[in-house]
DNA sequence: GCATCTGCTGGGCACTATGCCTAGCGGTCG
DNA sequence: CGACCGCTAGGCATAGTGCCCAGCAGATGC
C-alpha cells in the first residue's frame, strides 16, 4: 500500500515523460526491465496509479470558463438531484460535502455569458433549495500529485 | 481549435483504454495508422490533449480524506499566499475567485485528525484571514471529460 | 474549367519495445 | 538451514513505432 521510494521516482519519471515506454524509464532510473514493469503492474493492481488516461483542457476545447457550485439540496433528494447533474456535461466532477446538506459541483461553460445557460440547467431542478456560484479567475496550482507522492515516499 | 467527430471518438477510445498504441487505435477507429497519429500530434500541439500523466489516487498513497478549503485573503497578500500554499503537499489545487478575494482549494489528509494539521499548515500564515472547510463525504461525478468532449464533437 | 492544397489512404522499411521466458544472487523469515 | 521473494541480466519471437512514399478525393482560388 505504500510505496517507496523507486516507486516515487517512477511515478514521478512518468508524470514528467508520460509517453516513455517501460525500457526507456529502467535506463532513467538504473534499474532492470523486469523491476520497472512489475512495480508498474504493481503500482496499477493496487490502485496507487488508476491509469493512464489523457488530459484533455476544457479551456482548448472552447470551454475557457470555470466555476464551482455549492449548491444545497432538500432532504432526501440527494439521489436524484446527482443523477440530474450527471447528465449535464459541464458538471465536471461533483462531490457532497458536510454542512447543510451540501454539494460542491465544478462547472466549465464557453463563456460568462454561457455559464449562465449552464447554472440555470444545473439549479432547474427540484430537489435545489439555493446555489452560489464562485468564478474561477486563476489557477495558481493547477491539480497535481507529485509533492504528495514524495512526501508519500518518504517512509 | 474545435475538434471534429474523429477527434472526439479518438480522446473517448483514449480515455476508456489508455495503453492501446496508435496502430491499435487507427483498427479501433477504421482509419489509416497515419490518420490516428497525424490527429493525435495536432491534438497535443492544439493544448486539446495536455499529456498522458499517471492518474495517482491519493486514498492510495495514504491520503483518504478529501476537503475544500475557503480562504479569505488579506488585500495585496494574493502572490505571498500562492507561494505559500505552494509548498504544501496536501494542497492538490488551488484557484482564485470572485468573490471577497477569495481562494477555494484542494486539500487531501491522512484522516480527519490529520486534515487538522493540514488546514493549520495552510492557514497558519498572515495574509489569510478566515477559513472555512468543507469535507468531502462521497463523489458521485468523479472528474471526467468525456461528456464534454462528446458534446464538443458535435459542431 | 483548371491548378493547387490539404487530409486521408495503404504500403514498405529499419529499428525498437514488448511480453514472456530462464538462471542466478542476495536478502529475510520461520 | 531451507524456502521464499525481489532484483538482475540475458535471450527470443512478435508487434509496434517513426518515417518515408505515391495516389486520390474534396475544397479553394483564379
Amino acid at each position: 500500500m505504500a510505496i517507496d521510494h523507486l516507486d516515487g521516482r517512477l511515478i514521478e519519471l512518468l508524470a514528467r515523460e508520460p509517453r516513455i515506454g517501460v525500457l526507456e524509464a529502467s535506463r532513467r532510473l538504473g534499474v532492470a526491465r523486469g523491476t520497472v514493469q512489475a512495480r508498474l503492474d504493481r503500482l496499477q493492481s493496487n490502485g496507487v496509479i488508476r491509469g493512464f488516461g489523457p488530459e484533455v483542457d476544457p479551456a482548448a476545447l472552447g470551454y475557457p470558463v470555470t466555476a464551482f457550485a455549492t449548491l444545497e439540496i432538500k432532504q432526501g433528494q440527494g439521489a436524484d438531484v446527482r443523477a440530474h447533474l450527471t447528465t449535464v456535461p459541464e458538471v465536471l466532477e461533483l462531490h457532497t460535502t458536510t454542512g447543510h446538506g451540501d454539494m460542491l459541483c465544478r462547472l466549465v461553460a464557453r463563456s460568462n455569458a454561457d455559464l449562465q445557460r449552464v447554472i440555470d440547467r444545473v439549479v432547474g431542478f427540484d430537489g435545489i433549495v439555493r446555489a452560489s456560484t464562485a468564478i474561477v479567475m486563476e489557477n495558481p496550482v493547477p491539480l497535481r500529485i507529485i509533492p504528495l507522492v514524495q512526501q508519500a515516499s518518504e517512509d
